[in-house]
DNA sequence: TCAGAAACTTCCATCACATGAAACTTTAGT
DNA sequence: ACTAAAGTTTCATGTGATGGAAGTTTCTGA
């Protein structure tokens, strides 16, 4: 299930810890603070940061620091999560946003997380807790619970072990989630109240590729004003089934391609 | 000077050569395919491919053909060229696009070829022979020939030793492209007429960061239709010199951050 | 201005881990 | 059914990764 640093013991495993511990938090780093959060001798680190340098993997600003360089980028532009189901999703995304300028945002899982793969919010939105590469906790996010409902037992079992809290509204009981989740397999439809961060509501439904598998999440993401978000779930639903139509067609159906943890 | 499959004799270098193995045109590939691409014996990358697929670094498809994963999508958006780059730049380029809705891009140096970073275009645009992450000849492209007109010595000596043809047009003679290239540097633009592709023009001027270094390119490619894009030159290098002013301000003047060969 | 620390770099003796040939299994093609 | 190609597993060998130690440079603060 991954997660866990577990302190690979192979080169390429090194090399791939070192790149790792570049996020969105730390997009510029020195060597020391590479080591530091690979938990690698500096040497080591070193050594592989100047072999990743030459490739283009990482780059070295004037300062010194390090930073993602463009053979990663460009690579990175190739993943089907990007191009393919972008290129796909998108129409219908402006579709729902249209609706009430409300972030409309589309996931998918990773580990034991969900990965934020595409997003449309105006620039009054409130904090920008997700942005295309989040990866967010899946008991506190609309999209989440719905990858996660649809999950398989093993999945479910890990994260229901560890339900970290974020607001006063997060579910924190296995017990509770649960049935949730029995309950959105069923609506076809979850939805969050404030869970993750407070003055947000939320509703996603389940976007499924070839054999109704579940692949991928949309989800709307709204201010807790009052208004009532439930009446949008009609809309959600028909057009998370129109795009699943059309992520099958596109022959992006396939779940193995687009997920991405075991 | 790269460029050449210099065969690696270190483990990351292998990695990466794996991951090279990927492009546009091979955005799915077996695993016998990323052998032969990247010279390596087939145990070597068997091993090499499973260590990556289970970092997430690859993805297997239900085909047995291996693709980019999300780890390295991830990581890729946290590339300066990409986000940084492109948030500040887009609105420019917008701007230029509404003029006749011709294809407008930024390009950066990469090695000995620009690399595109962002490119705005309608979708009746020719043939598309760039988009962003592609990589195009300096010497056949007006943002090329602005990069490489401002260009270290080294540099334009690499590429003037190598001026592979496209076209009819394509200029191949190293005396032509070095005078092109100092005329570039004096009047501030550059153009070329078919030399890439038929039927193809283009304009580009240069984007200049802290001390007036050249870190990036802005170009516009328009069908060759009898229009005059000369009249262009003006705008172009009124919105280069804007853009350039606004990269200053976002920090991102060092052309270290944004370049990425040597 | 200087002392002390932290970050960075170089060196190299030791051995862990990558290597790739060979043999075997599975999948496609006719 | 037969053949070829792709994919997988195994393992003896030694290459190239390792990381402690020591040296250099760059900060920090007084």
């Amino acid at each position: 299930m991954a997660e866990k640093s577990v302190p690979t013991r192979t080169v390429t495993g090194r090399a791939l810890a070192v790149l790792d511990t570049f996020d969105a938090k730390h997009r510029r780093q020195s060597l020391a603070s590479i080591a530091r959060r690979a938990e690698l001798p500096l040497t080591t680190v070193h050594r592989l940061v100047h072999e990743l340098e030459n490739q283009n993997a990482l780059v070295r600003g004037s300062d010194g620091d390090y930073e993602i360089g463009s053979k990663i980028w460009r690579l990175g532009l190739l993943a089907s999560v990007h191009s393919e189901l972008r290129e796909v999703a998108l129409p219908y995304m402006e579709d729902v946003y249209q609706l009430h300028n409300d972030a409309v945002q589309i996931a998918v899982l990773d580990g034991l997380r969900c990965l934020i793969v595409e997003r449309i919010a105006g620039s009054r939105t409130l904090e920008v807790i997700s942005k295309p590469g989040s990866r967010l906790a899946l008991h506190a996010t609309g999209v989440g619970k719905v990858l996660l409902a649809h999950g398989d037992a093993e999945l479910q079992k890990a994260v229901l072990n560890s339900l970290d809290r974020f607001t006063e509204q997060t579910i924190t009981d296995p017990g509770i989630l649960e049935t949730q989740l029995k309950t959105i397999k069923v609506q076809g439809f979850a939805k969050t109240q404030e869970e993750l961060a407070e003055g947000a509501v939320s509703i996603a439904v389940p976007l499924r590729g070839k054999g109704g598998n579940v692949i991928a999440a949309l989800g709307i993401v709204a201010p807790s004003d009052g208004r009532d978000l439930g009446k949008l779930v009609p809309v959600m639903q028909v057009t998370g089934a129109a795009l699943s139509r059309k992520l099958v067609e596109a022959g992006l159906g396939d779940a193995a391609r687009l997920q991405a943890g075991s």
